[in-house]
DNA sequence: CTGAAAGCGCTAACAG
DNA sequence: CTGTTAGCGCTTTCAG
C-alpha cells in the first residue's frame, strides 16, 4: 500500500503538503495541490484511516448497535440513520446486539476501541453501561428503549399507542382482551402493556391478562400458548411487536382459531408483511425511519458540536392502522 | 482515558511488561502480570483498538457487506456469520450496500481504511471492484452472488432451485408460468431466470414470459403488474426473491386476483412471513444461516493462513417446500 | 525475564 | 504557503 510519503516524493514536496493537499486545507498552492492529486491516482494512494484516527483522535464512522436485526423495525431505522449520516459524510457500521447484553457490551466496547465519532444504541436494558463511552468522549444517542442516566434520545409514545390499541379492540366488540408483551427488563415492553392496563381499566370489570416473553417469534408463541390455556383464556390480543406476532399466528394456526371470529388481534410494527396476512393485520405503526432519522441528525449535531448543552429527548407518535384482524366478523360466527 | 503508560506507571513496571502481561505473552513474571492486571482494573484500562489496529496492522473486526439489510435472507445471513465470527473472537461490522455499487465502494473502502481482518461481500455485480481489498491484503469471501475473479465463495444452486420451482408450477396444473426476476446485471437473476426457462423450454411449446426488475417490493409490484397487463397474461408466477414477492401480493390483491385459484405463486426465501399469508406460500428455501457460517469459517481459516492456497467455492442447495399458494385449487373454480 | 526505544501512517504545531 | 518534526497509543525488536 502507498503511504503518503510515497506520494510526497512521487510529487516532489513534503508529507504536510500531501496531507493538506488532500484534506482540502484552505491555504495550499494550487499548483502543488494538483501534482499531489496526480501522485495520489498515479500509485493509487488511500489514506490510511487507522493512522488518520490515531492521529486525529476521532473517525468518520459511528456505529448503530441495534437490538435485533432480524426485526423489520430496526431494519427501518437502519435506514434512516444511514440516509442522514451519509449525508453527512459518515458512515454507519451495524452492530446486531441481539437482545443480549453480553453482545451488547462487546460492540459498545469495539465502538470505544475503534474510536467511532458517534453511536446510537438501543439499549438493551435501561442499566446497560455507556460509563465508557462518556469516559472516551464519544457522543450517544439513544433509541427505542431509555437508559436510566441522561442523554439525548428518540423515543415513541408506546404506551398511548398500546392504550388506542386496545380501545380500539374493544370498540370492535371483543371483550376479553390479553397483552402479550416483552420481557420484564425491556422499558418498552413495560410501556406497551401499561397502555394496555389503562385501556382496560377504563372500561371496568375486566380481567387483566398478559404474559412476558422474549421479544422474539418464540416468544410469541409461547405467550400465545400459555394464554390460550389458561382458565380464561382472551378472546383478542394485543402483541408489543411484529416478532412476536409471527410466533402467536403459529400457534393459532396451530389450534385451528380463526383470526376475525375466533379472536381479534392487533400488533405494535407494521412490518412489511402485515397488510398481506389472512386477515390483514390491524397494528400500531411506528415512525421507524423517522427514528432512526432524528437520531442521526441529533448525533451529527453533537458530533459537529452544534449541539446545545442540554440533553434533547424526542419522542415521536405511533399511528393506528386498522386493517381486518382487529375487527370482528358477527355474521360469520 | 487511561493508557498503557498509566498502566505501566500505576503497576511499577514499563509498558512493554504491561503490553506482555495483557497480551497473555508466555514469558511473563506472574507476580508481574497480577500487578499489571490490578493496575489496569483499577484505572479501568482499556486497550486502544486503533493504535493496536496501527501498530499491529490488522483488528479483531470484519466486515460483512450485504446488499439489503431488509431483505430476511441477508438478516439470516448475518446470524450465520456472527455466531462463527464470535466464536473465533472477531466482531462483525455490518454494512448496508443497499444494492447500490456506490455505497458498496464506499464500504469496501471503509473496510480498507479500517484494516478490518477480512471481508465478507455479497457483490452487487460481478464486475464490483475488490482491487483494494487484495492491495492491502485483506482477505474476502463472497458470498450470494460470483465476482468475475477467482476468490473464495459459498453461494447456492439457485438455477436448480428456479427450475424445481418452475416444474413444480407445471406439475400443479398451471399452464402459463412467468418468472419475476432480479436486475439483469444481478448473476442471481440471471440464473433463477435461466433454470425458470430451462423447465420452461423442457416442457415443449410453452411461451417464455418474464421480466427483470429491482429485487425490491416496488420491483416487484410493477413487474406483476407489467406481465399481467400484457395480451398473454401467465396463470402462475414464479418470484427470484421474498422482497419482490410482496409487491407482487400487494398487486395481485389490487387487482383482486385470488392466488391458488385465479393464478399460482412460489418464491425464493423462505421469509419468517411465508406460512402465514393467504394461502401459505410455497418457496425455494436457501440455506441462508448456513450460508454466512460457511462463509465465515473460510474467511477465518484465511485470516489464520491456514486455508489452502487454491481458492474454495462451496455451492450450496436449496429446498423446495411446497404449502398452498402453488397449488391449483381446481374444485373452486 | 524486563526495559528502552523504534516505529505503524498520519496530522498539526511551529518555524521558516 | 511549505517543510520539519513531534507525537497519537500501542507492540515488538533488541539489548541487557
Amino acid at each position: 500500500m502507498a503511504k503518503i510519503s510515497d506520494v510526497a516524493r512521487e510529487a516532489g514536496v513534503s508529507v504536510a503538503t500531501v496531507s493538506r493537499a488532500l484534506n482540502d486545507h484552505p491555504n495550499v498552492n494550487p499548483e502543488y495541490a494538483d501534482r499531489v492529486r496526480a501522485a495520489a491516482a498515479k500509485l493509487g494512494y488511500r489514506p490510511n484511516g487507522i493512522a488518520r484516527s490515531l492521529r486525529r483522535q476521532s473517525s468518520d464512522v459511528i456505529a448503530l448497535i441495534i437490538s435485533d436485526v432480524s426485526n423489520p423495525f430496526f431494519t427501518a431505522i437502519t435506514r434512516g440513520v444511514e440516509d442522514v449520516a451519509q449525508r453527512s459524510g459518515y458512515s454507519v457500521l451495524l452492530c446486531n446486539a441481539d437482545e443480549d447484553s453480553a453482545k451488547e457490551a462487546t460492540y459498545l466496547r469495539v465502538a470505544e476501541q475503534e474510536q467511532v465519532a458517534g453511536v446510537i444504541l438501543s439499549p438493551h436494558m435501561a442499566g446497560s453501561d455507556v460509563s465508557r463511552l462518556r469516559g472516551a468522549n464519544i457522543p450517544l444517542v439513544v433509541i427505542d428503549r431509555p437508559l436510566n442516566e441522561p442523554v439525548d434520545s428518540v423515543m415513541v409514545h408506546s404506551r398511548e399507542g398500546a392504550e388506542s390499541a386496545t380501545n380500539h379492540l374493544l370498540d370492535a366488540g371483543w371483550t376479553r382482551p390479553a397483552c402479550i408483551t416483552g420481557p420484564e427488563e425491556a422499558a418498552t415492553a413495560q410501556e406497551r402493556l401499561q397502555g394496555y392496563l389503562e385501556a382496560v381499566r377504563q372500561h371496568g370489570n375486566l380481567d387483566e391478562l398478559f404474559v412476558h416473553a422474549p421479544f422474539r417469534q418464540h416468544g410469541g408463541a409461547r405467550a400465545a400458548s400459555e394464554l390460550l390455556d389458561a382458565e380464561v383464556a382472551p378472546d383478542a390480543l394485543f402483541v408489543a411487536n411484529a416478532q412476536m406476532t409471527l410466533g402467536v399466528l403459529d400457534e393459532l394456526k396451530r389450534r385451528g382459531l380463526r383470526i376475525g371470529r375466533d379472536i381479534g388481534i392487533i400488533t405494535f410494527d407494521d412490518a412489511p408483511w402485515a397488510p398481506f396476512i389472512s386477515p390483514p393485520m390491524s397494528v400500531v405503526a411506528q415512525p421507524a425511519y423517522d427514528i432512526g432519522a432524528q437520531a442521526a441528525q441529533l448525533l451529527m449535531e453533537r458530533i459537529r458540536g452544534t449541539a446545545p448543552a442540554e440533553r434533547r429527548q424526542l419522542t415521536l407518535s405511533t399511528t393506528l392502522i386498522v386493517r381486518e384482524s382487529s375487527q370482528r366478523s358477527w355474521g360469520m360466527r
